[in-house]
DNA sequence: CGGACAAGCTGA
DNA sequence: CAGCTTGTCCGG
């Protein structure tokens, strides 16, 4: 049994006298006096030597169906974490006394109209897709594919697909034919983003007679098969016993990584999956990313359809503008100006992602969405007395502004490093009259106000890239508490409607995930995306365009993307563009192979007070098998407390970590961390 | 993780 | 040397 201890990294023996049970049945056992959660992995005839087994306490609630106990198993191994920790998120989060009957859906019965037939083989139902029913078919024709799928197209089709696969299976599982196609109840796995996307693609495919089970809160329906089990990142290990096919929908989206330890990719477990039950997975992206492309077979759509999935996107460069011209393009300002007068776009909501609009979300589609990823007012401020920049007193951090100012009060300023606080006035001359450098959101959105003359909505916070840093170079930690309302798939928390109906709203890329459709959106310094200091910026930037992509694709045609930059020959751009995406991999491999960063090496961070004693045993066990050719590991120590252990291939790093034992204290092991 | 138990420190 | 803190060990 494996019980839920975090440092306890054994199995235990215990009895039990009752019926059998399956393996991850959820139990609890006695240690030490104390009850606690564990999960039966696996029967021994005999009990161990020397070891005073206990018996099980009491069976707790129905587990995870064998092949998840030892996916998580091999997750454990694949991220240096606990067996016990995956258990957890296999686990269901109520307790399910007994598996409920597959229900209305089960095989041959009435209500199962998808026959297995019509989708697999290229009838496709969805409008969108043209031609595009080989592409379904190649997506989903075994082993791993990834799928270039432009931003307007509708992955649907392929969810359709792999939902008839189920019933594919019912035929062969059905008593008298002889044939066993898989072992256990069979089912489909279908991964998006958010959460709130998760229930618009439930609520759609429920509407088309397709049963599913919406996780986490629908987990003993997903335990029951005949349906397709759909979720975000922790639905990887949904209780699919037998898995016949798996979609990932967006899957360069970076809510598939978990960046707390241990780090895990949700995609990648899906992948691993799919992989051994030998069911057929489709990773489905706008923008593939280096780490996809080597997953996966890749599977492009034709040609016309690629360039029909992107809209119009205007690279409007800069760099011959005087810096001093302020925020605002000449095409910027036109498209500013045309926003809200409805001659734009049909008026027509293409949902194609069944999300819908957000609660009390309007759908606009004359409307323009403004991205800038500085928060506050100002993010860098000088005196205009004597010129210096308006520095912090205690860590010299740069100081910027998150408010306008009071009547008759200084406003607050702010270190951006520090958090510490102070009024408004110049550290070095004491002058109140303080200039913008750089203007944050807060205040460009009184600059469009003053230039276009309606008004103008403001979004922030941290969307599903909370880690990211602002534009002004600090972590905003602050912000990231300020805004935590405005997260993705918080459907419980959206803005007030008479915000987000406004014909222009600017924010930072949190409006990218607020707000589902818009005419045009603008990018207004797009060069902090490309130049962001963290090694899959590039990537990240594609996704940032591919996002918006689809909002402008939902206000029907005509849609366009404005982006501002110095770097209009940048390959991002360019792939955006061409609707070519890719063309930035193609410009990113050589550096990341040169560089060695992943996907080309295997990396595992290192750090907490007990990183030197692990990084010594590490050492140890690099110089104990140094076998020719057993993965050339090497650690390094980057940083003061902090070691990094890289090697060409997982397998070697991963065993040696799992050999090892962890020395006593706080200890942080992160495998292939998304930021370095 | 968290209880058990041992080694180390303190004060009379 | 009792009484307490601090640290390491280990669980079935």
């Amino acid at each position: 049994m494996v019980l839920d201890v975090p440092s306890l990294r054994k199995v235990l023996h215990y009895s039990y006298e009752g019926s059998p049970v399956p393996i991850g049945t959820e139990v609890r056992a006695t240690l030490r006096s104390k009850s606690l959660r564990g999960w039966v992995v696996g029967v021994d005839d005999e009990p161990p030597e020397g070891v005073a087994v206990k018996e099980v306490r009491a069976i707790r609630s129905v587990g995870p169906p064998e092949p998840v106990v030892e996916l998580a198993r091999w997750a454990a191994w694949r991220w240096a974490g606990t067996w016990a920790g995956f258990l957890r998120s296999a686990s269901s989060p109520v307790i399910v006394r007994e598996i409920p009957a597959a229900g209305a859906h089960g095989p041959g019965s009435a209500t199962a109209r998808l026959d297995g037939e019509d989708l697999v083989s290229g009838q496709v139902r969805e409008v969108g897709w043209g031609q595009g029913g080989d592409l379904v078919a190649e997506a989903l024709g075994g082993g791993v594919s990834v799928v270039s799928l432009p931003p307007g197209e509708s992955p649907y089709p392929v969810v359709e697909a792999a939902a008839s696969m189920i019933f594919a299976q019912a035929g062969a599982l059905r008593p008298g034919t002889g044939q066993e196609a898989g072992e256990g109840r069979p089912g489909a796995l279908v991964l998006v983003p958010t959460h709130r996307m998760a229930a618009g693609l439930v609520r759609r495919a429920r509407h088309d007679g397709i049963p599913c089970a919406l996780l986490p809160d629908e987990w003993a329906r997903a335990r029951a098969g005949w349906c397709v089990a759909v979720g975000t990142r922790s639905a990887a290990f949904a209780p699919v016993e037998n898995l016949v096919a798996a979609v990932v929908l967006d899957a360069h989206e970076e809510t598939y990584y978990e960046e707390r330890s241990p780090t895990w990719c949700a995609w990648q477990v899906v992948a691993e999956r799919a992989r051994r039950e030998g069911a057929p997975c489709a990773l489905l992206t706008a923008c593939p990313t280096l780490d996809l492309l080597e997953a996966g077979r890749l599977v492009r759509p034709p040609r016309e359809l690629e360039r029909r999935g992107w809209p119009q996107v205007s690279v409007i460069d800069r760099r011959a503008e005087d810096p001093r011209t302020g925020l605002f393009s000449r095409p910027v300002v036109d498209v500013l100006r045309a926003a809200g007068h409805d001659e734009h776009g049909s008026g027509e909501n293409l949902d194609v992602h069944g999300a819908g609009p957000g609660r009390g979300e309007a759908v606009t589609t004359s409307r323009v969405l403004c991205v800038l990823n500085r928060t506050g007012r100002a993010r860098l401020l000088s005196c205009a007395v004597c010129g210096e920049l308006i520095r912090c007193e205690l860590c010299g951090g740069p100081m910027n502004m998150p408010g306008a100012p009071l009547a008759d009060e200084l406003a607050e300023l702010s270190c951006g490093r520090c958090q510490a606080t102070r009024p408004a006035l110049c550290g070095a001359c004491g002058s109140v009259h303080l200039k913008v450098v750089r203007a944050g959101v807060s205040r460009v959105r009184e600059e469009i106000e003053a230039l276009t003359g309606s008004a103008v909505a403001e979004v922030w916070g941290p969307a599903a890239r909370s880690r990211r840093l602002s534009a002004g170079g600090q972590d905003s930690r602050a912000e990231v508490a300020r805004g935590a309302d405005a997260g993705v798939g918080n459907a419980s928390a959206p803005g007030p409607p008479a915000e987000l109906m406004a014909p222009i709203v600017i924010g930072t890329e949190a409006v990218l995930y607020r707000i589902s459709a818009a005419w045009a959106v603008v990018f207004l310094d797009f060069d902090s995306e490309l130049l962001a200091p963290w090694y899959r910026a590039s990537e990240e930037a594609l996704a940032l365009l591919a996002r918006a992509a689809r909002i402008v694709s939902r206000a029907g045609e005509g849609g366009r993307l404005l982006v501002q930059t110095r770097q209009p020959d940048h390959e991002v751009l360019q792939a955006a563009r061409t609707a070519d995406p890719l063309r930035s991999a193609d410009a990113e491999r050589p550096l990341r192979s040169a560089l060695g960063l992943p996907p080309f090496s295997a990396l595992a961070r290192i750090s907490g007070q007990a990183a030197g004693a692990y990084a010594a045993r590490i050492a140890a066990g690099i110089e104990g098998s140094e076998h020719p050719g057993s993965g050339g590991l090497e650690l390094r120590q980057p940083g003061e407390g902090t070691w990094e252990l890289v090697a060409a291939d997982h397998g070697p790093m991963l065993d040696l970590l799992a050999a090892l034992e962890r020395p006593a204290g706080r200890l942080r092991v992160e495998v292939d961390p998304v930021r370095l």
